[in-house]
DNA sequence: AATGAATGAGGATTCATTCAT
DNA sequence: AATGAATGAATCCTCATTCAT
């Protein structure tokens, strides 16, 4: 009647089985899961207790034992989701480096798909995240304050990132370019969620308009390395 | 917040203020000004009709008479809006060709200040509708496809403003930049919403890459009535 | 969005089809026929005034116009669906008359068959009059004593039927057959309605086990007339 | 009525009471009981949970901890009340085999009243039987659907009874006859509801014509072990 | 004769949370 | 580390009924 059967996890066989009886960090690892997954197609108010404990396979009152709010849980989701997010874009990056793409304009534009790329493999995250930025409840969820948090550091990356390629261009207006492309990416994502809408093509949209932007400023392509 | 709101219609005060009854009109208005206000705030899940009944003065059981659902209710919430929202697009183009702002670019940007301006002052629309596209609610709501609906023919209004504007560039990227443009678009007012972040700079930078990115496509500006 | 677009009502085609202003006598047909329908589906509690204004064409106001209840209209559905029933029982007690069926057990076991199949046509009337019999609610409704009243009626005619057809048999005998009939006759109906039973074979035993309990009484035919 | 029903469990009076926690069984119980008394005076539309509630002492809220529905919780009454019935015809039959009451039809009788003793002791579970079998509702209700197996539970019962009294019979009039006494046994017992008729006279009508029937269709009791 | 609009009470069910074990 | 049971407040929505027009 109520959740307590677990379900078949979904874990590396390799690992020992017996997780019913103490084992903290794999039922944290559930309940997380759940609410992940949850929450990023039905937002905060949409997230109900129950749901995720029928999902992770745990009882309502377990989750409880682990966190001691429903907002704290959803801070949490925010969190593991974005060191999952971070983890990503270091990879991305280190690729980057690696494979010379050409001309500077093409390297953007290499970069731009990987990222939707990446996105469209973790959407959960954002969507949950620009759900919670939307919301305006009256009692400022923690969740929330920590999605604007992650959204700040990924801004000032970007800002660094653009700093990079265009070079010599000057700060006000590479913080402009900054801000669109988060923009934009926000919105095409939004996008392709709404409509089925092609991410890849969408953000080389944004690289081809960043770009022209950047050069019609006064920018000129002199070193390449970005 | 409590029955005060509709005119004390000339009774007796004493009396337990019984709304003057066969004013259908009027009550649907109220209902559907206290849900609009309360769902641009919390999105869908968010708005309780308690709450909606309370703001608009009539009692719950009262809204159900005008609404057959709460996902009715929402769905009319987001019509109205939507007509408020074209008719003051319709006056806003109006201006713009009134008025001649010198080149096609300064005319441009100075249709997307008018834009920006526009949203900062009606913004109960959009963060609905963006709230209503991002859940993934499993008895999709009506109301989240009255939204895309609307977005459909927003997009469609914005490519033949740009093949207007950007004559002799090739449809595929004038619906590109269209794309862009909202895509953008709905990414500040995010940001807006999120961080205070200036609209209007936000939507200026809009201007001058997607200006940019047509020049870098191969048009130039013959002819300047936009 | 109410029930006030006119349905298009079974009426015979050739009456005059403007009822839509001043006809009360063929609304209150309409709002008769569907809450005889309805309760004699779910009973008292879930026969719902918004059901049958819904099934009737007409505004749940409008059924207020003609009963002062929800009580009152069901009792009114038992009264008129009483008449019908009498109507059709003697019409079948006449053609009763008309037809001679050889012995008196076989006209006796050809009664019993028009009464199923009679009960067979109409089986809103008992399977609602049984439904308010065995509901205890502590109002007691009218309904529920204006369907005993009729039952009352309905034993006393068939006590004077057995008396006749038994002549002879002390009457202690033929009053108990006769509760006998109408009890088995109440339990057939329901087991038809329940599995599908054939009304028609068990009312057939019901004749054959009445006949040879009056006959193990004393009772011989002597005189056919039943 | 109130919370009052639980044994107080030696706690500070002035505490509000709270309910012995973690004792499912006994809750249940108390539930089911409610459920069971007020089902079987008003039916499945006319059982509501706050009265279930109140009289059992329990919230309602933990109601839904027990049953996931309504549905399931009148069905859980039917299934209890069956398990109870059928412990009462064991005990009854038991008693049967050990007294010995002279002729085969004196034998038969007696236990027709000794059934119709036992059903005027229990006559919630067939009176909301009942009243579930003939009510219609569009979502044909677990519970309804139950007390029709527990329905044909009896009647196999039945015929099998019969085939043992009247052995030598043929099984087609034996079935018919199981027929009669269950359908006789329900209108009797509504009989019996709803003008407070002697259910046991009832009850020795059947047994009489059934026995008339048997004998009249060929039985002679030979050997008498019933 | 009829009805659009309104209304308070109550319907079933879910909510986030607690706590004894 | 975990959970069965409980709980009050809130959820959406339907109820029978009223009344001005």
């Amino acid at each position: 009647m109520t959740a307590s059967t677990r379900p078949p996890s979904s874990r590396p066989a390799g690992q020992p089985q017996r997780r019913s009886r103490a084992n903290g960090v794999a039922s944290r690892h559930a309940i997380l899961d759940a609410a992940a997954r949850i929450a990023g197609d039905r937002g905060y108010e949409g997230t109900s207790i129950k749901e995720v404990s029928e999902l992770s396979g745990l009882p309502a009152s377990s989750i409880y034992w682990h966190f001691t709010n429903k907002d704290e849980l959803i801070a949490a989701v925010i969190e593991r989701s974005y060191d999952g997010w971070i983890d990503a874009l270091r990879t991305l990056n280190v690729d980057d480096t690696a494979t010379d793409e050409g001309s500077a304009e093409e390297s953007f534009r290499a970069g731009m798909r990987r990222s939707a790329e990446q996105l469209a493999q973790f959407p959960d995250f954002l969507r949950l995240g620009l759900m919670l930025t939307l919301e305006r409840r009256p009692d400022e969820p923690t969740a929330r304050q920590r999605f604007l948090d992650t959204r700040a550091a990924t801004l000032s990356r970007l800002q660094r990132h653009l700093a990079r390629v265009f070079e010599g261009l000057d700060t006000t207006m590479t913080h402009r370019l900054a801000a669109l492309i988060l923009a934009a990416s926000d919105g095409f994502f939004i996008a392709a969620e709404a409509e089925g809408t092609d991410l890849v093509a969408g953000f080389d949209t944004i690289a081809h308009a960043v770009f022209s932007a950047a050069t019609a400023a006064g920018w000129s392509p002199t070193n390449d390395r970005c």
